[in-house]
DNA sequence: CGTCCTATTGACAATCCTCAAGGTGCGTGG
DNA sequence: CCACGCACCTTGAGGATTGTCAATAGGACG
């Protein structure tokens, strides 16, 4: 006989999973405490359906989330009710931090696919972060990284390209799923045309025509969401396509246009102290 | 005769002041541990010039950094040595969480007019969080902060055009400045206008251009880096310029001469009659 | 007074968005 | 099974927003 709940983002707790400190700790990629089964700290496993909302704006903060199995979006949803993509979580990654500040939640995370989540109740870890020392820094080293990543983020949507933009999205997507044991080169592409843009500040269209662009350049090749990467190399460095007219297919090899005037550096400032 | 050391950034200490918990709670707008002069821990004040910078990328992470007075901005170099603004931080702020992870600075932080610092060292602080529970609580609580700030300024940069961009960065700049007891209508910029467009994901042109039409229109004044807001309610929701259609379809008839700018407003309820 | 940094403004170009018209794939119901 | 609707994707045409380049001017400072 399993326990039923439901929560305000209406999803069902099936409650026939548990990982223990050490498990979790695995999956978010930081050391475990050395004392692991000390105290038999157990989290529960909860699944959601495509479709499904972990949490949504304004709900009551709880818990955080760690993405066992799945692919999620996080959103803001604007004053015209336009979603606004901030990123795409999938396995290993921390959801709900921004819950924290104000006990409720700023952002939705939505399933792309059926997920498998692990429910870390707030107080109860911290808890747990005040006997070992470790977790402790590693809960704030992963909130520095979501940082550091949200900062990288911010660079990249103020001074790259469209054509750059997406070749990094691909690029640091195929990292992401070597990194978790996936073909790096070779994957699907679990969210919409929309969803790009949305994320990387484009509209659909341009991300589909610049796809198109890669595709026939032999950076890529794709047919709709599945993505090989051909030239990860090219991609990785590319700045800014040339015009239409003048570009060529494959037969180019340097397709690192580079062209950026250094600007001035904020000058001679730096501050040696004698 | 006071201590004197440097460090990479090269700055120097002066030592000359000290804070305790309870103020440093203070200025981080958190609440001040009860028990505060239970553990007689003071947190040093070090002055910087303007230009001088308070960490640099890749230096060693030691410390978490306060400002107490003065204005900053921290930026991001890519790899052609262009700087990306991330962010202004003045009184109250907190600077230096990018290098918890990895144990070294994401980002550069560097003072744009005199400042005054209370330097965290990270170990001794995070030892105080494990003894005072609220502490703890509210250091997670500042980076959630951090987090969803973030959140917001990508949502921004995904969706907003120029205009929109700009008369956000105005009136949330206005606010900061009066929840500090300033004045929120009239003040100061701090930075260049190529460090606004960076930090907006603009050119310094284009936020030279909007600056000026704000100033025809009505909505501010602006005299080179004093501002002035005269209708902060428009510029809050100020979203976009109407279609080329909707804007031209007002000013065919009769009203063509004065009409032309950008006049009609978008999204926002007051109507700007001239 | 000259130099450097900053800001303003104009002319022009192009990147990217908007609008529009198909096309493909998939689930559902007749 | 096929037709249909629906969501998603592609591609094109045209134009607007914004970047690029350039010239000018003001301020700070040695």
């Amino acid at each position: 006989m399993l326990p039923v709940m439901s929560n305000e983002a209406g999803w069902r707790c099936h409650g026939n999973l548990w990982s223990d400190l050490s498990q979790v700790c695995d999956l978010l990629n930081i050391p475990t405490p050395l004392n692991s089964t000390d105290e038999e700290a157990l989290f529960q496993h909860v699944r959601f359906k495509a479709g499904q909302r972990i949490h949504t704006i304004g709900q009551n903060f709880e818990a955080l989330y760690v993405v066992n199995s799945g692919f999620l979006k996080t959103v803001l949803i604007d004053e015209y009710g336009n979603e606004q993509v901030l990123s795409f979580p999938m396995k290993g990654d921390l959801l709900g931090i921004d819950g924290i500040h104000n006990q409720q939640h700023a952002s939705e995370a939505v399933a792309l696919s059926d997920c498998d989540i692990i429910i870390l109740p707030y107080k109860a870890f911290a808890n747990l972060g005040r006997s070992y020392v470790e977790l402790e820094h590693a809960m704030f080293s992963v909130m520095s990284r979501e940082l550091v990543r949200e900062q990288l983020m911010i660079g990249m949507l103020s001074a790259l390209s469209a054509e750059a933009k997406v070749a990094r999205f691909l690029t640091t997507l195929g990292e992401r799923f070597s990194q978790l044991g996936y073909s790096g080169k070779s994957f699907n592409l679990r969210m919409t045309r929309h969803e790009i843009g949305s994320y990387l500040g484009l509209t659909l269209e341009t991300v589909s025509r610049t796809l198109s662009a890669f595709n026939e350049m032999g950076l890529i090749s794709v047919d709709q969401r599945e993505i090989c990467l051909l030239d990860t190399t090219a991609l990785k460095t590319l700045r800014r396509l040339p015009p239409a007219k003048t570009r060529n297919k494959v037969s180019e090899k340097v397709s690192v246009m580079v062209g950026k005037k250094l600007l001035p550096q904020w000058g001679s400032e730096t501050a040696v102290a004698v």
